[in-house]
DNA sequence: TTGTGTTTTATTGCCTCC
DNA sequence: GGAGGCAATAAAACACAA
């Protein structure tokens, strides 16, 4: 590791005097050592009125004195700076040192209090303690930067609830689509299926297979008793179409959901309005304006929250899921 | 006892503000 | 330009399992 700093060095401001474990010699790399402090209580700050007098973080021994019974701050202010002292200093190798629980304790509580330090708290505080000020600076520094990555494991908390809640909500909607999906296509089967059979037993009985479904058949065949509102239903305007008959009598229910390209004397766009695409599938149905079937009802009241789905509606709009 | 992971204390460099 | 804050980091101190 590179050379490190001098403990207090900093804020301490006249001559930085420490390092870290097993120096043996004076190294002046931090800046703030370097430079001179217009504090110089911050230096080698020495209370007279210290709660926590003996312990001096890095700078006491084990009880807080060193050998002579003395803090090292003690004995470096008294005794004038001596050689001895210094020697005996920077050739014990000083170990870092925890601040005790009630020093711990008490910045805390001043922490909660207000979490930015000003100057003469800092002095208060270090005076209070026994520390320097700058051990208190650096301590509230940890301390907020402790404080700032719990509030960022809070928020990250806070985040992820709603992130699921959200997942969840959007999966549960995934499925309403697609049972709403199959629904529609299960209906779609159904209703193809009653086409077929009537359309089937009618050319059976009265008529050739060959002739065109009338439209009050296929109004039968729907079971709705408005047989006029009937009138667009896309069944019926193919019904002149071979293919569509053919198809019919086959069971195929492709016609539903594709338009027949190749004939040539429908017209387009009048096609077209008689199709509709479903919001849920975007299948091609046709046009029904009022059939009432109870499922689709059911499907239509619990679309998504449509609006105008209500049994209260208006014949009109009870298909309004399907009519456009 | 030792290896390993976590916490705490402290330094360094950069940035912003006055 | 100095003071102070912050992010990144080092390293001591501590906790704890094997």
């Amino acid at each position: 590791m590179a050379a490190r700093g001098f403990l207090y060095g900093g804020d301490s401001g006249g001559g930085a005097v420490g390092g870290g474990s097993g120096f043996n010699s004076v190294l002046v790399t931090n800046k703030r050592a370097a430079c001179s402090s217009s504090k110089p209580l911050d230096s080698f700050f020495v209370s007279g009125s210290s709660h926590f007098a003996g312990s001096r973080s890095m700078f006491s021994f084990e009880d807080g004195r060193n050998g002579s019974g003395r803090t090292f701050f003690q004995t470096y202010d008294q005794e004038d700076n001596g050689d001895d002292e210094y020697d005996d200093y920077f050739n014990h190798p000083e170990k870092k040192r925890r601040l005790k629980a009630d020093q711990v304790q008490f910045l805390e509580k001043s922490f909660e209090t207000e979490n930015k330090l000003e100057p003469d708290r800092k002095i208060q505080l270090a005076k209070d303690l026994g520390l320097q000020p700058r051990q208190i600076a650096i301590w509230f520094q940890n301390r907020r930067a402790r404080w700032k990555t719990k509030q960022l494991e809070k928020d990250y908390d806070v985040l992820q609830e709603s992130y699921n809640k959200l997942k969840a909500n959007y999966e549960n909607l995934v499925q309403e689509k697609e049972k709403l999906k199959s629904e529609v296509h299960d209906l779609s089967d159904k209703l193809l299926l009653q086409e077929t059979e009537k359309g089937a037993s009618d050319s059976s009985s009265t008529k050739s297979p060959s002739e065109p479904l009338q439209q009050e058949q296929v109004a039968d065949c729907l079971n709705d008793e408005d047989v006029s509102k009937t009138s667009n239903v896309g069944v019926k305007s193919d019904s002149s179409n071979p293919r569509y008959v053919d198809l019919l009598e086959r069971g195929d229910s492709s016609y539903l959901f594709e338009q027949d390209q190749s004939d040539e004397s429908l017209d387009e766009e009048d096609n077209l309005e008689k199709m509709f695409v479903t919001p849920v599938s975007g299948y091609m149905l046709p046009k029904i304006e009022s059939c009432h079937y109870p499922e689709l009802d059911a499907v239509n009241s619990s679309y998504l929250g449509f609006p105008g789905h209500g049994d209260d509606e208006d014949e009109d709009q009870h298909f309004g899921f399907w009519s456009y």
